[in-house]
DNA sequence: ATGGCCGGCGCAGCCGGA
C-alpha cells in the first residue's frame, strides 16, 4: 500500500499536474496540504474519474487539506483536537480497513511560524504540541498509524542546502525541531531518514532558481508508529515533480507499507 | 534564502507562503 504526502499549493490551479502524477504513481492514499479551497469548488469530479475516494478538509483562499483514496474510509475525523477555538483547516485524519487490519492516515499542515516575534510563532508551537499530544493517543491504539505532511520544520541542519540561511526562521528554529523530535521520540520513525542517509529535499522555492540550484529544503515528512514502521518496504521523493510544468513548490514523499 | 515567484481574491494590488 503506498501512502503519500503532497502540498498540492492550489488544488484549483493544479489539477493537470496532481492527474499526472496520480496516472504516473498510482498512490493508494494521498495526503494533500494547502488546497486553498472551500470544500464545494473542489476539483471532485476530475479526481474521482481517475478512480479516487475524495474527502476534504477545506477554507476559504489558503490552507486546506484533503485525502484522496482508492477506497472509501471507514471514518473521518476533521481538526486537530485540542482547540475548539482553532479556524484554521490545517488537520484531517482518515481511517482505512486493509487485509491487515485498519490504518490511521493523517494528513496536517503544520504553521509556518513566521516571523518568530509575532503571534504566528506561538500558535505554531502550540499547534505542535497538540499534535504531539494527538500523536501519543493514536499510538496508545498500538495500531499502524502515518502523520503526513508539510511539517514545515528543518530537522537538522543537513535537511537544508544552506542551514545558515535559515538561521533565526521558524522552520529551523530550536524550539521548532525539539517539538518535531518530541513527536519521533514518543516512537514515531522519519521514514525517508529511515530508507537515506543522503542529502533530499521536498521544497525548493520559485525564487532566484532554487530548483536549478537544488537550493532545498526537507520539510515534508512522513512519521510511521512501530506498527506502521514494521510494515515499511520502501520511502521515496518524487523530486522529478518539481521540474514538471505548473509544479507545486513541494514534491510528494511517499511511504510503501505492506498492509 | 535574499535579484529573480506564485495562488487566491476579485479586478488592483495585497496577503500569505517558506
Amino acid at each position: 500500500m503506498q501512502i503519500a504526502t503532497w502540498n498540492i499549493n492550489g488544488v484549483k490551479a493544479r489539477i493537470e499536474t496532481l492527474l499526472a502524477w496520480l496516472k504516473e504513481a498510482g498512490p493508494d492514499i494521498v495526503c494533500l496540504q494547502e488546497i486553498k479551497s472551500v470544500d464545494d469548488q473542489f476539483p471532485r469530479l476530475e479526481i474521482e474519474s481517475a478512480g479516487y475516494h475524495v474527502e476534504t478538509h477545506g477554507q476559504k483562499g489558503f490552507n486546506g487539506v484533503a485525502i484522496l483514496s482508492r477506497t472509501r474510509p471507514d471514518d473521518v475525523l476533521r481538526g486537530l483536537p485540542g482547540d475548539p477555538a482553532d479556524e484554521q483547516a490545517r488537520f484531517m485524519e482518515a481511517v482505512f480497513s486493509t487485509r491487515r487490519g485498519a490504518v490511521r492516515v493523517a494528513s496536517l499542515y503544520l504553521p509556518n511560524g513566521n516571523p518568530p516575534g509575532t503571534e504566528k510563532y506561538p500558535y505554531k508551537l502550540s499547534w505542535m504540541k497538540r499534535l504531539e499530544r494527538f500523536a501519543a493517543e493514536r499510538l496508545a491504539l498500538e495500531e499502524p498509524t502515518v502523520l503526513a505532511g508539510d511539517y514545515n520544520v528543518i530537522p537538522e541542519p543537513r535537511d537544508a542546502k544552506n542551514p545558515a540561511a535559515w538561521t533565526g526562521d521558524a522552520l529551523f528554529q530550536p524550539e521548532s525541531r525539539d517539538a518535531f523530535r518530541a513527536i519521533e521520540y514518543l516512537g514515531y520513525l522519519d521514514a525517508v531518514r529511515a530508507v537515506t542517509d543522503e542529502q533530499v529535499f521536498t521544497f525548493w522555492d520559485y525564487q532566484a532558481g532554487a530548483w536549478q540550484k537544488n537550493n532545498g529544503i526537507r520539510i515534508d515528512h512522513v512519521l510511521l508508529s512501530p506498527e506502521a514502521a514494521g510494515r515499511m518496504r520502501a520511502a521515496r521523493i518524487d523530486s522529478h515533480v518539481r521540474g514538471w510544468e505548473k509544479p507545486s513548490d513541494h514534491v510528494p514523499v511517499i511511504v510503501d507499507l505492506d498492509l
